[in-house]
DNA sequence: AAGAGAAAGTGACAAATGTCATCTGTTTTT
DNA sequence: AAAAACAGATGACATTTGTCACTTTCTCTT
């Protein structure tokens, strides 16, 4: 089985390629220091398994599984970072990521690279512990701390669903022209330009 | 602590509500059936806890959530569902559930409960277990199975960064008439009404 | 009671949007 | 080669949208 092995910190990548190695059956092929190599090194080795660091000088490690996962939607990448990346987790889940392993758990490394060749996904158990802690906390900047006032924020909702001006009006019972006033105010100040951004504003910013 | 039962299984509901009250420290001030029945119930009882089913007649147990934790954001909501119900554990982690049980998992929820109300969030391991499988796979039908072609997809993706017609012209080497004309059809296939439901459908069917 | 200030409305305007019928080249089919 | 299919473009049109200056109406303050 070939692992690419991605770290900024040469020694990391060193030790981990020195214990890989010791296994058998686990060739490791390149050592990449960013992002930017592990996409060229993958390209190149397409080695079975990735191994990589997320915080990294130069690209970091979730946007180099990004681009490799758009090409290779079948690559298998299991992150290796350390504890405090807790943003990340999410991230790397959603991207596909096969696993997301703690660098303090150095001895569950080679077992996890044969669960991960074998198709399963490996998380170690703080990280899935976290999992619902993360989901459930508001990620983003909730409706109160926006300077909206009421009927913006009421009607900012209302162009999030897809209602024109006109069915705005009829729902809040205002005038078309008095929810036109109030939207090209909420455009002002949020500094979008119609209401279509004003829509994806809301999906990317505001969605529970 | 108060906690309110809402299942559509009368059976189910009476039974938690006997195991429930045969706790000291519990009682159970009513007993709901489906979503609606239990905003309002909720409203009227103000319980600590609302233990809730998710697949429901009439108003489904997620919808019913927001619609309570929109007013009340610290709402502790627990769910008890089936194990079929996959592709709803990430709305209600999303959503700030505090906690999401089996219903084979009958002996577990007089502790979850106990926990819930110390401010934990309480999920069975087998769901636990389930949520990086769940995250990782692409949950909506993906782009490929859309009826558009390829001009279209395109400008639709670009229609949801919240680029004009113009824009998307420029970028796609187009000119603007035609951009309308894909977007046009783009809309009639997918019965919507202008751009920004456009949008608004980008991000609810079709993002990762 | 007078006046300040919201909240809501009006009217006018330019720009953007969505629809339609039609036209122009290419490429594919037969 | 003729016909059909296709991608792209055009121009005209009715609507919708966003902006702005201004008015009306209500509410609160003093």
């Amino acid at each position: 089985m070939k692992v690419l092995v991605v770290d900024d910190d040469r020694v990391v990548g060193i030790s981990l390629k020195t214990i890989l190695e010791a296994e058998p059956d686990i060739t490791v092929p390149a050592l990449g220091r960013d992002g930017a190599e592990a996409i060229a090194l993958y390209k190149e080795h397409q080695p079975d398994i990735l191994l990589m660091d997320i915080r990294m000088e130069g690209m970091n490690g979730l946007d180099a599984a990004a681009t490799i996962l758009a090409t290779d939607s079948s690559a298998k990448i299991l992150f290796l970072t350390t504890f405090s990346d807790d943003e990340y987790i999410v991230r790397a889940l959603r991207l596909g990521a096969k696993g997301y392993l703690l660098k303090q758990d150095f001895e569950s490394i080679v077992p996890a690279l044969h669960a991960v060749y074998g198709g399963q996904n490996v998380f170690g158990s703080e990280v899935v512990k976290k999992i619902p802690d993360i989901l459930s906390t508001p990620k983003e900047p909730d409706v109160s701390e926006l300077p909206l006032n009421e009927k913006e924020i009421e009607i900012m909702k209302l162009v999030a669903e897809g209602l024109n001006n006109k069915e705005i009006a009829q729902t809040l019972f205002l005038s078309e022209g008095t929810v036109r006033n109030y939207l090209s105010s909420t455009l002002e100040k949020l500094e979008l330009r119609d209401r279509t951004q004003l829509a994806i504003y809301y999906y990317k910013h505001l969605q529970p």
